[in-house]
DNA sequence: CTCATATTGTAGCCAAGACTACATTTTGAC
DNA sequence: GTCAAAATGTAGTCTTGGCTACAATATGAG
């Protein structure tokens, strides 16, 4: 049973998430697309993230750094970098480290919280801290706003 | 104050990720790492998971449904079908449809109770089961196994 | 049995993320 | 003030995951 009906769809779904054309998401894609389209966005906010962690921290962001803390070569790190000035996240001047601008500054905040609630909800779930924090990690890029009012909720009244 | 003092460690972090090359990941990487190799595992786990759906549902798994279903061109459904095939998890015989190998079926099956397990969870704390759900597709890569069996003790001890 | 139509498959192109190798700047010791 | 070493940056290559466009194969009507 292999050809027999169809309910054509194929034109429609066109172009998608790299640059401009956007999703349509309006057929029977249930779940998933939206997944996709965030992977691209988990790295930024990996960055952002880190960056900001390395300014407090050290007053600096320097691409060594951060590369070494992500485990990527310098190389990777910086065309990374580069990847966040197009997006308007972070500004960096050769040789002179990394900044963020506002909207990085704001996504690094959220990210931040958003890490935080994660992994206490996963520690009040029973999740040793290790694995909490390494599974936050992963797992917090995919946790909508919705989803996070909940755990606050959550973690509020228990 | 950015250039001052430094505290190298640079070489030692090389080759990682695509094939042969492994990460070494002895490091100061802490988190991440795990993270980026996980991310290719996830389509092909979104793919298994979905043809072991069509397979039970309808009987055959096509490439023109995996797409629909998935939000993706065919082209791209047939690409991915092929990673599969190259991964042990498949077989597919042109215009014959799609099927999955022992090793694939056993993925499958991996793949549904750990999303049932987090769905379960998440609306156990409260998220919507639409909510649930969607973000369920996202998270569920990055759960680990012991992060699978806390989620499991929670739900039973409620 | 023919032929239009749907499904499959192939080829070619793109961007993201990674890597290695090589080039350029800075810094900090003399 | 020089100069080696470290940090940065650049170039080139690869795989994945997407897409469009075009080619080939099956199917089902008639």
């Amino acid at each position: 049973m292999i050809g027999e009906r169809q309910d054509r769809i194929s034109g429609a779904r066109s172009g998608a998430r790299s640059m401009g054309k956007l999703p349509a998401e309006g057929t029977q894609a249930r779940r998933f697309g939206k997944t996709r389209s965030a992977q691209s966005t988990a790295l930024h906010e990996d960055y952002v993230e880190l960056i900001a962690d390395l300014l407090e921290g050290e007053g600096e962001a320097r691409p060594t750094d951060i590369a070494r803390r992500l485990g990527v070569s310098h190389a990777t790190a910086i065309k990374a970098i580069a990847r966040l000035k197009r997006a308007g996240l972070a500004t960096a001047r050769p040789y002179r480290g990394v900044f963020l601008t506002q909207k990085g500054q704001a996504l690094a905040e959220r990210v931040r919280l958003r890490h935080r609630l994660v992994v206490d909800v996963l520690r009040a779930l029973g999740v040793s801290s290790e694995a909490a924090e390494a599974d936050a990690e992963g797992i917090e890029h995919y946790v909508s706003e919705h989803t996070l009012k909940a755990f606050a909720q959550f973690l509020k009244s228990r």
